[in-house]
DNA sequence: TGATAAATGAGAATAATTCTTATTGACAAG
DNA sequence: CTTGTCAATAAGAATTATTCTCATTTATCA
């Protein structure tokens, strides 16, 4: 029995998986499955999404472990969100900046890769503003191809 | 997750209102309270921080008339989400498009009105993508001044 | 092998939001 | 004034996404 000093155990079981991931990946675990599985979709996934796909080949799998690691690899840079969908947050392993619609008809969300948003309006708002901008995003609502013929 | 595609008693209830708001102002209401709340703020509150913003004023309102009524406004077009801040939905009763900072800090939403979007992007992106395109949203993450200081 | 720590599964707990139901309040007709 | 109607509301239950707890499994390394 060990008495909570106030580090909580989720964040120190996290701090230390991230030197762990740097040092080792001899074993593939079902960590490397959600990371894959977000790696290998342009569909944005949200968490519950990502259990969804995983069930096909990982059955094993729990909610938890997704939160878990989704959660893991936001803080370690390796996926981004990229906004919240009826109350679900949806992920993205690009991390590249790039801009996002998201179509109000089916509630896909998808990349429009050939959209640039000036790059200097980061510095540009520092300097406005006296924020420090650490990332710019550009969204964009409305209806899909498919939901504008009635799909 | 599952939503309600019938017509059900609380979609019936709001397209009613909508029609009476347009034609009977006589009486205030906690409704209007709601709203004048979002007007008289820039701080892009939650449901919940409007729900103790007028608590001062109106201590018997209920947080369902809250969400019912920002719901509401947010279908009639009078307000807009800004985005999503630790799970809880931002709203902002500007409704006119301009670019919202998001301090990782102390969860702040600020207005960075200086910053401007192309107006010509969403026609772009229409062009290139083949979707309709109804608004167009530029956020950026960071740290707001106050935080930068250690406040 | 055995000790130690990380990763996971299962399900409880939490927080934001929505829904249900009975009640209230406004207004119009009698 | 009283009553009928219907929108608006309060209160709290229900739902949903997410996080937490804890016991167990798995991996690492001495």
């Amino acid at each position: 029995m060990c008495y909570d000093l106030g580090v909580n155990k989720n964040d120190s079981q996290i701090q230390e998986s991230e030197v762990l991931m740097e040092t080792s990946t001899k074993q593939f675990r079902k960590r490397n499955a959600i990371l894959e599985c977000l790696m290998n979709t342009d569909t944005h996934p949200s968490a519950e999404m990502v259990y969804q796909m995983l069930q096909k080949t990982h059955p094993d799998i729990s909610q938890a472990t997704v939160y878990r690691n989704l959660a893991l690899f936001r803080k370690q840079g390796l996926i981004v969100s990229v906004g919240t969908v009826n109350g679900a947050e949806r992920f993205d392993a690009n991390t590249a900046s790039h801009v996002h619609f998201f179509c109000t008809g089916c509630d896909s969300v998808l990349d429009l890769p050939q959209i640039e948003v000036p790059s200097s309006i980061g510095a540009e708002a520092e300097k406005l503003s006296g924020c420090r901008v650490n990332s710019c995003h550009l969204t964009m609502t409305g209806l899909c191809g498919d939901c504008q013929t009635g799909n």
